[in-house]
DNA sequence: AAACTGTTCAACCGCAGAGGT
DNA sequence: GACCTCTGCGGTTGAACAGTT
């Protein structure tokens, strides 16, 4: 059977917008709204459009009050927050950021972003430590399993340690929000916190459950966990959340260790010397905040575990 | 100057969920 | 409850541009 297709495609135009489109759709828009029909629209101005591509083109471009590029570092380091700890949401995401749009942050953060922080990289130099980085991997056999198998209920034996998602400024730890030890970006950072609070539901005890670890990859350095939270993020899922189920703390981890584990690039962000370079360990309350990093009895770096927001709360 | 490579970003695609019938 | 339509979202693509060789 399949899906009905929104349009005709045969009959539509794709492709960028031109600028006689632009200005009736705009118009149309702005004198008679949507009508809550995106579909309709184009045919009631006459435009050779799919319903969507006018709805994107509305949204991410002709609305009122767009900004675009001049990302400011204040909006760096909301999105990065953010990303840390909800992820790709970036509907959420754009919902603190007036003016920006989901596409644009999107882009910002695939393009400009995320290389900011990790460094910049041949694609050959990526492969290569990406390669090195499978190899150490599967050769840690019960890790790699636990990993595999996806052992989100922590049944390794190793102990859990809880973060309470409320309790705890969810942010506080990101270096950036400190600087000449003092606070500073506090509005920012409580309204990220009352946003994480609310992804997080109203529960006292919600937490994040952060289950795995991938055994430690710095050669020479055996005491030192790189802890990969691959996060069961069921309760976001039934929250509302698609698509993956490993957060981003893995791709942080990974392209932390792919660059050797020097966090340099996140000077710009929290504002330290270039002579700080720091390591996983110090590093990873980015996303294991504070106390949810804590070493064990074996002096292993066992996992965070935060109990799953009892409700989410979302739309 | 030409060819090649990398980057950016607007736009498309398909999926999932909401809401109506 | 089942089905259908529409909307919103996130991932991906590809054209245009910039930079490098």
């Amino acid at each position: 059977m399949g899906r009905a297709p929104c349009c005709d495609k045969a009959s539509v135009k794709k492709g960028p917008w031109s600028p006689e489109e632009d200005a009736k759709l705009k118009s149309y828009i702005e004198q008679n709204g949507t009508g809550g029909n995106w579909i309709a629209l184009p045919q009631k101005i006459g435009l050779k459009r799919c319903g969507k591509s006018c709805r994107l083109r509305w949204l991410n471009y002709l609305r009122p009050n767009i900004k675009h590029g001049g990302f400011s570092e204040e909006e760096d380091r909301i999105i990065l927050s953010l990303y840390i700890s909800i992820g790709s949401r970036w509907s959420i995401i754009a919902a603190q950021l007036p003016g920006r749009t989901d596409n644009d942050i999107k882009n910002y953060w695939n393009t400009r972003l995320k290389k900011k922080l990790f460094g910049k990289q041949s694609r050959k130099d990526q492969r290569q430590q990406q390669q090195q980085f499978m190899r150490q991997a599967t050769s840690s056999d019960g890790m790699k399993q636990e990993a595999e198998t996806g052992d989100v209920n922590g049944s390794s034996g190793l102990p859990a340690i809880n973060y309470n998602w409320h309790q705890q400024t969810i942010v506080g730890p990101v270096p950036g929000m400190m600087m000449e030890g003092h606070r500073i970006r506090d509005e920012v950072d409580e309204s990220i916190r009352k946003l994480l609070y609310k992804l997080g539901g109203p529960g006292p005890f919600a937490t994040l459950q952060v289950p795995q670890c991938v055994p430690p990859m710095c050669e020479g350095s055996p005491s030192i966990m790189l802890p990969s939270c691959t996060v069961d993020t069921t309760s976001l899922n039934e929250g509302g959340m698609q698509g993956s189920s490993t957060l981003p703390a893995l791709e942080l981890d990974q392209s932390f260790h792919f660059n050797q584990v020097k966090l340099d690039s996140l000077d710009c962000f929290f504002g330290m010397g270039t002579d700080q370079s720091m390591r996983w360990s110090e590093v990873s309350p980015l996303v294991c905040p504070n106390n949810t990093v804590a070493s064990s009895s074996q002096g292993l770096q066992p996992y965070c575990h935060v109990d799953e927001p009892a409700n989410l709360g979302m739309k």
